[in-house]
DNA sequence: CATGAATGAGTTTTCATTCAT
DNA sequence: AATGAATGAAAACTCATTCAT
């Protein structure tokens, strides 16, 4: 399945660390899911905080990857707004569990690499920020707080995390069409 | 400050729980926070999950409580609804700290007890959305899925606990003022 | 046996770091020896390396303690190089496994730690010194590198932890004066 | 520099054990400082241990062979005397490292192994022990307990590991003769 | 009500050694 | 000769909980 022997490791502290938590997860367990003895992890970990680093690292690296090149375009704010959505959606419903991880437990991480995750998420938020601001700026969406609003949207699409089903009647697409809609034209009738 | 002694201890775990997380927190440190021996703490507390849980009903019941009353009124589902907002609103910013404990902690509480505590968010989210529901039904809003959308606004109300900052420059109503205004109208100029 | 249970798992640590050294005995070795579990050690120490520390110290201020008090004496050098040696083998055969500890031990304390011990063993010697330079300035002894004398001196006391025997046909009274004597005359005819 | 792996591997060991200790020198410490991995050590070494018994006995040979060479000439025992610790000297100050080692590891041995090296240094004291012992019987030197005296003076000069410094103003040339000077003459005017 | 000693199971991490390649 | 993955035992230390006083 996993290409080599850390992607295992990390694909199998991503399932413990979404199921029980970060600090209800032993090393041993991780051990025991990849058939290693606890020692042995040790050939492809420093320790259990930076493993727990690596993987929130990735996942937000994952976002901002993406949404730089989306804020980038030369494109009507709102076609890059529903870009943002849609590629939110894809990468939360894509590996819940790693974005559970990110979300949920990164902030047990020590300060100082605690810190290298907080620096990186602000960035995404910035993103959104810039996307919204340019809206606004053109007179494409109503002026108003762009942080605010960015602080919005992103909220309810980071929620979920916490409620999406894949076994669901709705395909993440129709879910992101559904709440761009909802993001740019509101609940009034 | 508090009137009893397990008040006391409680907040002393809702900071603890905050800041470093449940299971980061010893029994030691809430005991040191409240200038008590480990062991007395056990006259008010049966173990450390249930004052967990504890902490956790409180908090959930707090939402359910005046949701349910404003669900019940017999106004129109628009005031309803930014009466909700309202209402989430200040008790997020109220009390961020046992908020914070209740949506990012509460699910290393054993199955069972989750359980507990699953049930009455369940609630609190069916609540959204029978307003919104109605609101759909007579028309005040547009049709569509009710379940969605409230999991949208509650999403952006939700994430208010990872950003909120006491010291901001925007009260907590001009803030839901906001927020009701993008749920409603959306953000298209 | 022992006053209160500190000084218990102290002696049983003494007794243990003398026969196996410090990293070899474990903190189990400890616990088993006074009859407690690993973890209850933890209300006595801090760790493992501060129970050195405590012992090293508690042996290095034996030994400067007197020393002070001799070196300050209105006598004659020699007289107070007579009491020092006295004292020093008093000192290292009352309490050889402590001394042990404090001569093979303390340097694998981390560099602060050692350092305190360091410095307290650097002022036993300059004690010595000023014993010794006080007798060449007053014309006792032959004049010369009153350091240089000190450590032969000292140098040939301190190896008394690696031989002598309590079993052995001579007392610690005896071979102190036998070393005071070589140490004062020489060995010529 | 070295002129084999073994000596390039033992080396590093001692460097490392001088500056460490035996046990906080991990298998890895070593391979490191010569620039294999773990594993591959094990094609020169058999164990651990067996290194630190190989260290050791290179070492207290080195002290013994050419003592018992000094013992056996034909020449008075003041002279032999003044020749064994200059020859003391030379080898603790040309290699301070190693016997450092001897002096203060070599006890972590196993009974048997610790035992060969016990055996030998034991031996290095009877050749002490001869030479004094002969000086007393041609009355060279005051009668006396020539064990005592032989572990008073040879006390003095190994406990100069602890203290020489290369960097020195004294050559140990001149320690030695300095030391020499202290034991025939004692330090009396 | 409060203490603090004691527990015992648990945690993360280290490490000397082996061995197939 | 060299590697590096794997082991398994052991290390120091933590912690929620109990209980006699």
């Amino acid at each position: 399945m996993a290409t080599n022997k850390y992607e295992e490791i990390a694909r199998a502290a991503i399932q413990l660390f979404d199921e029980k938590g970060y600090h209800a997860t032993s090393v041993q367990d991780i051990a025991d899911a990849v058939g290693l003895q606890k020692g042995s992890l040790y050939h492809y970990i420093e320790n259990k905080e930076e493993l727990l680093l690596r993987i929130a690292s990735q996942s937000i690296n994952g976002f901002n990857h993406e949404l730089e090149i989306i804020r980038n375009r030369k494109t009507p704010a709102r076609d890059r707004l529903i870009q943002a959505i849609h590629h939110h959606f894809n990468i939360v419903t894509g590996d819940i569990q790693m974005t559970t991880v990110l979300l949920r437990e990164a902030f047990l991480l020590s300060d100082e690499q605690h810190g290298i995750i907080k620096k990186a998420t602000d960035r995404y938020l910035d993103l959104w920020v810039d996307i919204i601001k340019e809206g606004m700026d053109n007179q494409e969406f109503r002026s108003g707080d762009a942080r605010l609003t960015a602080l919005s949207i992103l909220g309810s699409c980071n929620w979920v995390y916490r409620w999406y089903d894949e076994h669901g009647a709705r395909t993440p697409q129709q879910i992101a069409d559904y709440f761009c809609d909802l993001s740019l034209k509101g609940i009034l009738a």
